[in-house]
DNA sequence: AATCTATATCGTAATATTGCAATCAAATAA
DNA sequence: TTATTTGATTGCAATATTACGATATAGATT
């Protein structure tokens, strides 16, 4: 055991579960924070801004890209990452149709 | 090692990805949709709805609410879970912050 | 009281994640 | 060419998660 039953699952439900588990770290949600503070999204220095060892970064970036949450480009000798838009506003969209689902209905509930 | 590093990162960096975390398996995904579906959010039945022994919805349904995602009501014999608002909106508006910053810098970005 | 029903907890096996040192690959600089 | 720099990959140890059988607990029913 300790496998997730993913079969199980839709698609839906399996593809939000990974996003958010990408999300799933602090570390990530700090390299996201620092690609949205730093304006042009060149993040070779993100290894001086955490207190993480260089193939960490590299594991926790890859984890990230893989979930498609950030996207890299490769410029010369370094590589520019920068956030993915698009994966986002499936997650903003997953909240709102939440909160359209309670707001119907609040008055049944507890 | 293994353990996450949390002393380095914000409270707020945490305290998100300690809520992203809850949402990252899809059996979680699923106890919530099943939650919004059912109308009166009484929840005994969904050992029922998905395919995982009564200990292991039992320990998905301790995570969430650890989390602060669902809050449990005891219902004479049986307990009734719902959706916990106030937690979601955090995570409403942590995506629409960063849609705003995104918005902000679209020009320097690649 | 004895029993049923619903849910939680314990213990444990299988698997996944986190983190890092060492190493590799490729572009750049000397 | 030979460093140097930047970032990815490998291999591994420590820890966390997932899942479930067995068991416990607590309220409801008989």
């Amino acid at each position: 055991m300790g496998a997730t039953k993913t079969d199980f699952y839709t698609n839906k439900q399996n593809h939000v579960a990974v996003l958010f588990k990408a999300l799933g770290h602090p570390a990530r949600i700090a390299i996201l924070d620092y690609l949205l503070k730093v304006d042009n999204c060149i993040c070779g220095d993100i290894v001086n801004e955490l207190p993480l060892a260089q193939p960490t970064i590299s594991q926790h970036l890859k984890e990230l890209k893989n979930a498609g949450l950030i996207k890299g480009n490769v410029e010369g000798n370094s590589i520019c990452y920068c956030i993915d838009e698009t994966v986002l506003e499936i997650l903003q969209k997953y909240f709102t149709t939440i909160s359209t689902k309670i707001e119907k209905k609040k008055a049944n509930c507890c």
